[in-house]
DNA sequence: TGACTTTCGTTGCAATCGCAACGATAAAAG
DNA sequence: CTTTTATCGTTGCGATTGCAACGAAAGTCA
């Protein structure tokens, strides 16, 4: 009977929705106050400031976006004139899109704020305690890397995030030690 | 210069986006295998199950989701037959909301696949390690309970998750023993 | 009782999303 | 060179979402 009781609070994937969901929809607020950027846009001019000229394709590839998430969002950009898109030059398939002065200035705009933001949730945070957190997020995506019918994560996510000096390693491959 | 270099993979707000969105998108498909149930109606069915006849607002309340959402999920859920609407009782406005004979059969079919699935994705972690995850994202939560620009967050999550048997304690308020 | 305020659930609307299909281009096969 | 296959970006479509506005139904206060 009773016994069973599902808790929904203690349900893992629920929390993370929660939190990811919450953490999200403030942050959108910080960008908003700038420009009115949304998430999938934020996500472009961010890899864009580390890419020259680059494809939709990578940038679907990088972040995390549907490719029709990532042509709009870069469509929506160059209407704001923060991005510019020229037609390939040796390949006529793809894309070369790259940051305008404006979406520079944006980004050099939203940038801090995020940082800012970012400090502000780990404050308390101990750095051994972060650690933590972030390998077990890592266990959690492994399990999802070997699962077939889970999304694949894109390239970039599965470089070390460097951020955990050590650590990190601890792969499926046996190293147990729980 | 170079020197600014902002690293999207490692941006929290951003890794929690990028893993959330994975496990619920993987469970989606657990919840669809069943029934053709979407995140807010497996969200409704499970609260429901553990109260007898609710509004929208109470569940509205407790499950994080907006008020039109519930309503809507509710809608499909009841066409579906999982669910039954009585036009509320003592109060004309209220709307009580409860589980049929079909709503808890196939709710008696996803639950032990959704647990099944959240012990996979923690099976390699450590009870310890799960501990401080917990209390991590809980440390992030508790920022944004302070900031009134932040989305406040349901009553049945703030409760202790007690999944947790010790540990837990070590908010910023102090309040410790539990 | 009657006028004002609040609460509850629904709905209109515009925006967004994911998926699949498409046309265009390039690469591979023959 | 021609045909077939694969890749890239866009778009059409249906579905979903958040937000605000709405009407209905209490609750409040005089």
């Amino acid at each position: 009977m009773g016994k069973d009781q599902f808790r929904l609070s203690g349900f893992l994937p629920y929390r993370l929705a929660v939190l990811s969901e919450r953490v999200s929809h403030r942050l959108s607020i910080e960008y908003g106050k700038i420009r009115g950027l949304s998430v999938a846009e934020w996500r472009v001019l961010v890899h864009l400031s580390r890419q020259g000229a680059i494809s939709v394709k990578d940038i679907h590839d990088c972040v995390n976006l549907e490719k029709s998430r990532v042509s709009r969002a870069v469509s929506r950009l160059e209407a704001a004139g923060l991005v510019e898109k020229v037609p390939g030059e040796t390949d006529g398939r793809l894309v070369e899109i790259s940051l305008t002065v404006a979406g520079e200035t944006a980004l050099s705009d939203i940038l801090p704020a995020a940082r800012a933001y970012e400090d502000k949730l780990c404050a308390r945070i101990s750095r051994q305690d972060m650690d933590t957190f972030c390998r077990v997020m890592e266990q959690i995506h492994s399990v999802l890397d070997d699962d077939p019918e889970a999304k694949r994560r894109s390239r970039m996510d599965l470089q070390r995030p460097d951020i955990e000096r050590r650590s990190a390693g601890s792969l499926p491959s046996g190293d147990p030690s729980l």
